[in-house]
DNA sequence: AACCAGGTCTCGA
DNA sequence: TCGAGACCTGGT
């Protein structure tokens, strides 16, 4: 299918999803219960599984005009030249279960780790699919499934089956949720245990289209305090991203996501030269 | 081998 | 409302 301006690499890259895996020139990855491969030719996406176009337009959030996002949020020189260096870079609309339970995992880990509790959570509770990976599980199955130790949740174990058994028993409403602002989303999201400032931030930010939502982890707030020189609590960094970068607050802290991980990556394999001999 | 990670919870001021 | 400390576990 033909596609606007939008980088695949970029986009699968900079830490929203954690079903997706570089193989080759393809990625492999499942949403909900589909099992896709895409990979990217210029304005071309080359789709294999069961997906159709409207689906990944939607996913991939194509219809977001970037050019006219990135003049609303190049609010001063800096952000301007990260959004020029990752330009296609696009949020991705994820489901509101699946988005939730993910980022309920993901406090306090780093993101291969996540990857693995997600993909451990997938196998022992989701369906199998017929490529043989397995889907992100209902609320129903994870809630009534089976051993949840060997996921190796650790803490995050019982936060993800109250989750689910909440959700099932409709005690915490999913559509409700989708028909809230972003301030009582938030509000709303943070009764779950489990689900603080930052995660609510992501779930609103990735699956209900509050675009000024602005996750703010550790590399955002490194961001903000070398860039802007604003630290404190999370409320604080928070509401001034969205005060600087305006109501698509959250797309530019997409790209300084990205950025600040380029960074760091570049920096970890710069100093490590390798095989290291051990002190005698 | 320490330190850190897409943080949250609890508790005391 | 805010700051401080604890916390499962695996990557780096």
């Amino acid at each position: 299918m033909r596609v606007p301006l939008f980088h695949l690499g970029y986009t699968l890259d900079s830490g929203q999803v954690f079903r997706w895996q570089r193989d080759g020139e393809w990625w492999r990855g499942v949403v909900g219960r589909r099992s896709l491969r895409l990979r990217q030719e210029d304005g071309e996406l080359v789709v294999q599984g069961d997906a159709d176009e409207a689906f990944l337009r939607r996913y991939f959030r194509l219809d977001d005009d970037l050019e006219a996002i990135y003049a609303d949020i190049s609010r001063d020189e800096d952000i301007a030249a990260v959004i020029d260096r990752f330009r296609g870079l696009r949020l991705i609309r994820q489901e509101v279960w699946e988005c939730s339970a993910s980022y309920l995992l993901a406090s306090y880990a780093n993101v291969p780790r996540i990857k693995m509790m997600i993909e451990s959570v997938c196998r022992t509770y989701g369906a199998r699919l017929p490529d043989g990976r397995y889907a992100f599980p209902t609320p129903e199955e994870l809630a009534e499934g089976g051993d949840i130790a060997a996921c190796r949740l650790g803490y995050r174990a019982d936060w993800l089956r109250c989750y689910a058994r909440s959700v099932r028993d409709g005690e915490f409403d999913l559509d409700k949720l989708k028909g809230l602002d972003y301030e009582s989303s938030v509000r709303y999201l943070k009764t779950v245990r489990g689900i603080g400032d930052k995660v609510a931030d992501c779930i609103a930010l990735f699956s209900l289209d509050h675009l000024q939502a602005c996750p703010v982890d550790v590399r955002i707030a490194r961001a903000m305090k070398e860039r802007y020189g604003v630290s404190g609590s999370y409320k604080k960094v928070s509401e001034h991203a969205r005060r600087h970068f305006g109501r698509y607050a959250g797309y530019a802290q997409e790209y300084l996501y990205l950025a600040e991980d380029r960074a760091q990556k570049k920096a970890s394999t710069a100093s490590s030269p390798g095989t290291r001999t051990p002190a005698p």
